[in-house]
DNA sequence: AACATTGATAACCTAACCCTATCAACAAAT
DNA sequence: ATTTGTTGATAGGGTTAGGTTATCAATGTT
């Protein structure tokens, strides 16, 4: 009756083996312990069942109908086992599991499809569960667990957080076909002033990083039309409502053949965002991101070289 | 990298509990234990795995990424324990599982389907596994643990079993029906002298049965022509190659309507089988068995009273 | 009749497991 | 800036689950 607590997976284990063999000694030499270990342990996997499995006699043992009926179950449980340990076997090895990767809406549609790619061919059984939101809600999720590392626009100051510098990406002036500046290709500060500035909603880290420069410049953000993504902001342009400042990736990606816009470059003004990868310090996994960072920068360089700028990588030395 | 023993379940009980709560404080209230046996317990799971499960900081605790491929993994192996448990739970009330019938081919199919549907209704989950075979084979699968119980023609004489007696079954003396003795509803034992009586073979019981019983009237068994079941035995019968001695049983389940033959009863001579339920006199259920038995008796005098008659059940005393 | 083999039992030992008490690190509120 | 409360980790100690060897009675085999 007594039927409090569980079975332990050792007497199921002991069980399947005696009602394999339907002898104990033999069992308990495959299982190398002693017979009266083994005796004791049935004996008390029975009585937490509640049940009789086996009937002993001097000439021979044999399974009880309950026995023979409880058996398959009892093997559900050890493979249930066995297999929960062979897939920890595999996961152990690193790298081939699911990582859960954030990014923000302004770059993960344009850099991932040429990352991506490459990483797989690097790893072959890695999986990235890709989530896309604005850069604050990605700093949170990886903060509360629900991510475990993040593509972030730098800086990002944070103790508990380690960040890894990706790339520099430029910022490219874009103004409608019918502009004046349209046809210039490199325009000077000074031309943009009273410009009508268009840019994304104040949650994106884009929108911080424009407004100072239009404030330097004495350009007008133009708040009453606010993109809610590329796409949008980029079709207010076209739409003449303004002009704006683009992520060179976003126009790598998107713009090969730009109908009714201009691309500029503004002479001797850095405009930039710098991209980082981000992990918990404690994160188990820390040393593997802190390879996938590396992995990362070599790929942009590879693929999108001409676009982007490598990071300064501080703590590598110079990897150039 | 100590990968030699299995987790415990109760190990995966408290993995699924943290991971559940995402706080150890909290998982250890609920599982009733104390905090730091739940972090020693998790530890030591975290190294038989050879994985690091969990990401502990002082704010917060998190899944790895091998947490969470491996959590899935880990219910799947407490709920296939919780099925055993309940299955166990069951089939502990006996009477809910598959008992293996072992019948001899002469009885069981003229017997059991008299008796089956009212055990069916007695007891609603109850399943028995029918098996026939020839009564040595029986009692052979009986004793190696093949079998539960057996319905064996009596007596029987084993230590290691317990006989419960079930119903005495007469013979009855069937001849064609151009034999001259047809249509005598009452024969006398000297009548049977010098006639040609076919069996079954030497290795059902009725054999030996009505040898003797020939050798006492004078009768000649024919073994050149043997039955291997009751239906060849009567047809043999009906084509003219001798008489027989058939079970009521089969008499009356079969032949209802006997074209070509007649049936005698022999005056004087009680030619008859006893049937008898066996088990091992060690097994568990035994007790459920001798309740069968009683189940048994009763049903074949409630649907058979006029074919068979009660055993004299010793031991019972008078349940006339 | 002698011998080998079955599962059960006795007596004992070790280590697995749990406890309480305490710690250092961090978060939140003062 | 300091205090207070909460986090998971660690230390020391006690109980018992689970192992051992030695032995038994019952049974099967030679």
């Amino acid at each position: 009756m007594a039927r409090q607590k569980s079975p332990t997976v050792r007497q199921l284990e002991y069980f399947e083996a005696v009602a394999r063999m339907l002898n104990y000694r033999s069992a308990a030499d495959e299982l190398e312990i002693s017979q009266p270990a083994l005796t004791a342990q049935i004996s008390a996997l029975e009585s937490s069942l509640g049940v009789a499995l086996l009937e002993r006699s001097r000439s021979g043992t044999h399974l009880t109908p309950e026995g023979r009926e409880l058996l398959p179950h009892t093997r559900d449980v050890l493979a249930a086992m066995r297999t929960l340990e062979e897939r920890a076997a595999v996961v152990s090895e690193g790298r081939q599991t699911t990582y859960r990767l954030g990014v923000p809406p302004t770059l993960g549609p344009y850099l991932l499809p040429h990352v991506m790619p490459e990483l797989h061919k690097r790893y072959h059984k890695l999986k990235l569960y890709v989530r896309e939101q604005p850069h604050q809600t990605l700093l949170q999720e990886l903060r509360n667990g629900s991510l475990d590392i993040a593509i972030l626009p730098l800086p990002v100051r944070a103790d508990d957080l380690i960040i890894e510098a990706l790339f520099t990406e430029p910022l490219r002036y874009v103004v409608p076909a019918d502009h004046s500046l349209s046809g210039t290709p490199v325009v000077r500060p000074r031309q943009l002033r009273g410009e009508r500035v268009l840019t994304l909603e104040a949650q994106h880290h884009i929108h911080s990083l424009v407004k100072s420069v239009c404030d330097k410049l004495g350009a007008s953000i133009e708040r009453d039309y606010e993109g809610t993504s590329l796409d949008t902001l980029r079709q207010m342009v076209v739409m003449g409502l303004g002009t704006a400042f683009l992520p060179a990736l976003y126009i790598h990606s998107e713009m090969h053949k730009p109908e009714a816009l201009y691309v500029c470059q503004v002479e001797g003004m850095p405009l930039v965002r710098d991209h980082g990868l981000a992990w918990r310090a404690g994160a188990p996994s820390r040393h593997f991101y802190r390879e996938l960072a590396g992995d990362i920068r070599e790929f942009v360089d590879l693929r999108l070289g001409d676009v982007v700028r490598p990071a300064n990588t501080p703590g590598r030395g110079g990897k150039r």
